[in-house]
DNA sequence: AGAGTCATGTAAGCTGTTACATGATTCG
DNA sequence: CGAATCATGTAACAGCTTACATGACTCT
């Protein structure tokens, strides 16, 4: 049960669609989670059956109906039992990575491209966690808002994917300088 | 095909058994990808009835007997094709930063030792990655190394493995020193 | 004597990805 | 007028995890 908790954990501020989720897995809950939305739904319909969340049906005239969902008290215990079970380890889990390992042995142009494109990437991601972070704290500084704010979970995993955005950037960066320069000075294949 | 090229990956720099390859995913080559010996051994087969790497019986007395594995030249092939092709984007996928979603919906007390916990294991990995970086480029330095070294991959992904861990160990501190803090003050729960 | 290491798998089940399907509305 | 957005799914397949199985040797 991976992706249950963290649909859940997604729906604790507020009502939620599956489409809504979605948009949300792209960005604010990438910091944690990834996932599809054939993923969401199916999750969403599973965990509704199970009473963990209620969806309501809200009809729409210009667009689609609708189903919003939110955490019921089941869930929320759900949640709470999920917490208090030990996580298993985080890991790393990158192609890229992946084909720096072989650079020595293939052909380093296409390596080098692409840890480009990942640190421009990673520095979108960079601008977009830095404003939603500045948004949710408002005018107080971060110290403060993390001492007295009221919901505070969203932020703290914000840092996290903040922090390591900026380190992949770095990574990503420095690796094709590395790669480049070796290039130039022995021309190797 | 997602843990094929990470074996052909690791399989770059010897040959390994099945064993010690399931030992390597657990240190080194965790810097990039995570695997169970089971899934190992039949990844192995897979590959070795694809023709991209080769494997040799080794028979021991003291020991039960084992098959080493090189890749071939077809395997180096596909891992070519393999750099070459788009690296979906990397992303987080972590137990611990769910929890922490929900830290203010949840009891915090299971949150914040699970986060110390992971600082330490970090921190073990830390020492364990800067020793194997130390080990790799001998006596000279990392500049130098990066410059001229002959296989500088494995480097390269240990660097952004360690960086990740002094990172994810940073963010645990900062994370449960702050949630600590937090239950001193408003004592809520 | 028990725990840990070396060494390799099978089988079942759960999770995640890819491909396919539909259809109205709004924006450039 | 074509692309993007809103909105929700089904079906098939690929990948990963968990449980089970075996057996000798070495270290404490």
């Amino acid at each position: 049960m991976p992706l249950r908790h963290a649909v859940l954990a997604s729906l604790l501020d507020g009502e939620y669609s599956g489409y809504q989720l979605a948009k949300a897995f792209d960005v604010g809950v990438a910091n944690f989670w990834h996932a599809l939305p054939q993923q969401l739904y199916a999750e969403l319909t599973k965990l509704e059956k199970e009473g963990l969340i209620s969806g309501r049906e809200v009809v729409q005239e210009a667009r689609p109906n609708k189903r919003l969902f939110r955490v019921t008290d089941a869930g929320l215990a759900e949640l709470e039992n999920f917490a208090a079970a030990v996580s298993k380890p985080s890991f790393i889990r990158d192609d890229l990575l992946v084909k720096v390992q072989a650079v020595d042995r293939i052909g380093t142009a296409p390596v080098i491209e692409q840890l480009e494109e990942r640190a421009s990437a990673a520095e979108a991601r960079i601008e977009l966690f830095s404003n939603l972070l500045r948004r949710t704290r408002g005018d107080v500084d971060e110290e403060e808002f993390l001492r007295r704010g009221e919901r505070i979970g969203p932020y703290l995993t914000c840092l996290r994917g903040l922090a390591f955005e900026r380190d992949h950037r770095t990574w990503c960066l420095r690796t094709a300088a590395v790669l480049r320069e070796r290039r130039a000075t022995h021309a190797q294949r």
